[in-house]
DNA sequence: ACAAAAAATGTTACCTCGTAACACTTATGC
DNA sequence: GCATAAGTGTTACGAGGTAACATTTTTTGT
């Protein structure tokens, strides 16, 4: 069994998935790489065979955002599978590093003290932060070479 | 003389400005707060009664912002004048925190030792970050109240 | 001062992204 | 089974963004 059908089913047993909401988070983890919602659906149809309208994508991948096991990075307006829907760790603020050469993105968790710093900076500058969901472009070690 | 005229006679004097390219900028400076593209037409419409195409904004703006004079919020797609047009220090990478609440952004600096620690970090897992431009969503001073 | 060249702006036409409103289909509880 | 809710599809639309080409304005060489 493959390390993300595995997680396929560590998913399934936390929540009750349709075929389609199954599909679209199992697109996202074959592919590793940030998708936009229309890049899902046509990775669906072609490599799953599975027709999807521009609605259901957004909302089925809505309702994966809620249940944590996806994510949407807001600067590249795509959306990436969690990296720790197997594992029982609480999720906190999630952190992404985005490679701007091949898409792929690791989920990360910078150190707390670092987080600490970050927000005592900013609560210097007179502003409270929500959940502050980091999103960094740089290049992965393969683009890097 | 206001603060913001007198930061456009600033930027005037490093970068020969057209009339319309000065309007964009001024638009910018007016309204203290990161505006769409299109927002930007209709602000230069009713504030400055001038008219632009789509196409002429977008090219103004990425004219502005290969002069580090304006700033393109990633997350929310929108422009920003550059906070640091007066003062003539050497412009690193912008850090933005935005209001999610009346838009108003303030560009900010991090200190030096967090973004070493957080460069660090990205290094940990395998990251090579180009321009750490930092873009946190929170709540201003006035909106936390 | 004038024409040629370059830079800036406008027009048209088109594509992608995202959603509202409504119709339809499937699952669920009784 | 039947009523109800949940999930998905269709249509139509508005906003964001750009390519290709036309026009206007500015600059430059003579
Ligand atoms: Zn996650
Ligand atoms: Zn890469
Ligand atoms: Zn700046
Ligand atoms: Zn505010």
């Amino acid at each position: 069994m493959s390390a993300h059908s595995h997680t396929l089913e560590h998913a399934k047993e936390q929540v009750k998935l349709t075929p389609k909401r199954e599909a679209v988070l199992n697109a996202l983890l074959m592919t590793e790489k940030a998708c936009s919602a229309y890049e899902l659906i046509d990775f669906c149809k072609a490599k799953l065979d599975l027709s999807f309208s521009a609605m259901s994508i957004y909302r089925i991948l809505d309702f994966l955002k809620e249940q944590q096991l996806v994510h949407k990075l807001e600067v590249a307006n795509k959306y990436v599978a969690c990296a720790h829907i197997s594992c029982d760790h609480q999720h906190g603020a999630p952190q992404f590093l985005i490679c701007e050469s091949c898409d792929k993105v690791k989920e990360i968790h910078i150190e707390q003290s670092i987080n600490d710093a970050l927000k005592d900076n900013i609560a210097k500058a007179g502003y409270t932060l929500k959940s502050p969901q980091l999103e960094l472009t740089g290049l992965c070690e393969n683009c890097s070479e």
